[in-house]
DNA sequence: AATGAATGAGTATTCATTCAT
DNA sequence: GATGAATGAATACTCATTCAT
């Protein structure tokens, strides 16, 4: 679908963006295995690059975790499309929500350094609202015109009530989350316009 | 009462006491501003002893971060009692769930090692439900027997439920924790014996 | 002989000398404000090049350090013909002899690397005297032929003693070379033919 | 000579005094074999200790820098007065002065660093005059007490006009930096009072 | 030929831990 | 027992050099 030239000029570019994706996928699995302050070397060795290569696209630390929290936005945001496409409007949108706890649990795992007043995150809670209030509010509204659910839910309010429940942490906190989800998923649906 | 001997003994034991809870104090203190990572050094220095008195001590960090969790465990639980004198059996209960929501956050700052997976904390968990659950137990007991609450109220139950509420961080996480202990307060007495 | 192929050729000869010349200019300048063992890459960026360029051209440091030396030297010998045309023979040497002092500057820029061992080195001193002294010989014979300055001066013996005067550091150390580089003319002039 | 308390209380100051010392010889000697650059970690070998030592006492390069400069003065300052017990009011002159040339030897090594603008170094140069000046001050009004030499040499003008002689490098700047301290002692003589 | 992305060796620096005093 | 000086392993970061495009 690309043509040749496109795929010629943009032939560096393209590694070089292969390299950045694999670096922030590295410091994603690192973050969440070791914590955000792994040793860089561990996250270069990962992401089979050299630690130059880091460097040079993520500076300073804090440049990677903004770097993977985005990403990590993003594909959640993506996912929405995806579910939309494949299920009805209920179902994608509890797909949705589901798939919003997981990030949060991402989230959780940044939250130290999210929380360290450095003003390199200044941008990431406007980021967020951003992309995810506008998301899960086409998913209710699509959700609620069906009759699936009521229609006076506010996107944000939602957000921020599910990320508090998910972020319990422990072994056990998986399910709780769960439970509780389920249990706030059943509420959307009491009061729906189709019963 | 007691011999000279006894009482050198026990003036050296009563400064390494000292020692203790200042080294458990500094920790504390250090822990909520710089994480449970931060330099050993700042926190013997923080305790006024050189550091080789906190290794002979808490050879490991992590004895540290046990000294302090059991050290809050107690102080939270020795509260109870102070309530309890001071106030009626409701006033007491109130006064306690906030205290004990503080310990919850003294508890986050320490989630990080909790959670790491490394054995010295496995005693931990047990240590908390075996000192709070009778504790609690004890306050709900009073107030019910009061009429001042409902007696159907599992105390453990209760500290998770709060626990997971406290949990919440942020700057508004106070306050949003706040309110919503209110509100289980006045759950609770919902159904109170006396009306 | 000369077909469009060869042209053509020449053509980017022209180019590959623009380069290296860019590159001496931006590595004297660099050198100078940041020392010799100043970042590759800075020079590289000033030269409007990109490192491997600079590379195929220089590939050892030492290189670009020989490179600049004799660059200067080129240059200060060059404007031996330019005074020469445009002053009468006195005036020539004293303007000349200036410019030399300025040459001393850039030499001490150098110095470090230059006293550094490298056998790299080694040809410059018989380049600076093959250079300059057969040039201040020259200017001193037709100086003295005007009867302008005395004719015993050995123009090595001058090219040390002004060397050595104007490698004094220091902010003052200008003002100082000054004064005593007039002192010097001063005293070339002292028992000239023409009174 | 010092009672067995004051040693005991001083023990660890002395093995950190000779520490101190170790690193500030070995800092001298790497500095003029390797340059002001070289790697913290060959000087801190050379002394025999770990570079956290080194970086206990001299957390910045520029502190060692400072620290040789100023022992190298301390140790020149020192020898006056052991010339002073050993020869003639000349003699001593004499002597000293040559090893103020060496002296100036050592501050040439350091020169890159202390002309690079680091406010560090600012303090040297009024450290340098107030050791030298009273010091040459004194053998020269010994000396011309004594009738050796005239009177009428300012000592400060003197330390500069050595100091820029010794300066001037290269391998036989030794010889000719020689060469003309001899005169230079020479002029001091001349007009002297005792004939 | 030119470019600059990638590499990784070299260095600085910090901090847990030991141990002489 | 207490102290804090010394140690050096662990880690961050820079920059010379190579090489695919």
């Amino acid at each position: 679908m690309t043509d040749d030239t496109a795929v010629e000029k943009k032939s560096i570019r393209a590694d070089a963006l292969r390299n950045e994706d694999a670096l922030l996928e590295a410091a994603k699995e690192i973050f969440a295995t070791s914590g955000v302050d792994a040793p860089v070397r561990e996250i270069a060795a990962r992401a089979g690059v050299g630690v130059g290569t880091l460097y040079r696209r993520f500076p300073k630390r804090s440049d990677l975790v903004v770097g993977v929290y985005k990403r990590e936005v993003d594909a959640c945001v993506k996912a929405a499309a995806d579910f939309t496409g494949q299920y009805g409007p209920g179902d994608a949108l509890t797909h949705w929500l589901k798939r919003y706890c997981q990030f949060i649990v991402t989230k959780k795992g940044l939250a130290a350094a999210l929380y360290s007043g450095d003003p390199a995150f200044d941008a990431l809670p406007a980021y967020f609202r951003a992309n995810f209030e506008p998301t899960l509010q086409s998913l209710l509204q699509s959700a609620a015109r069906a009759g699936e659910i009521r229609g006076d839910i506010d996107a944000f309010d939602l957000l921020r009530a599910i990320g508090n429940l998910a972020s319990v942490g422990g072994t056990e906190g998986a399910e709780h989350t769960h439970r509780m989800l389920e249990l706030m998923i059943d509420g959307l649906r009491f009061g729906a316009a189709k019963p």
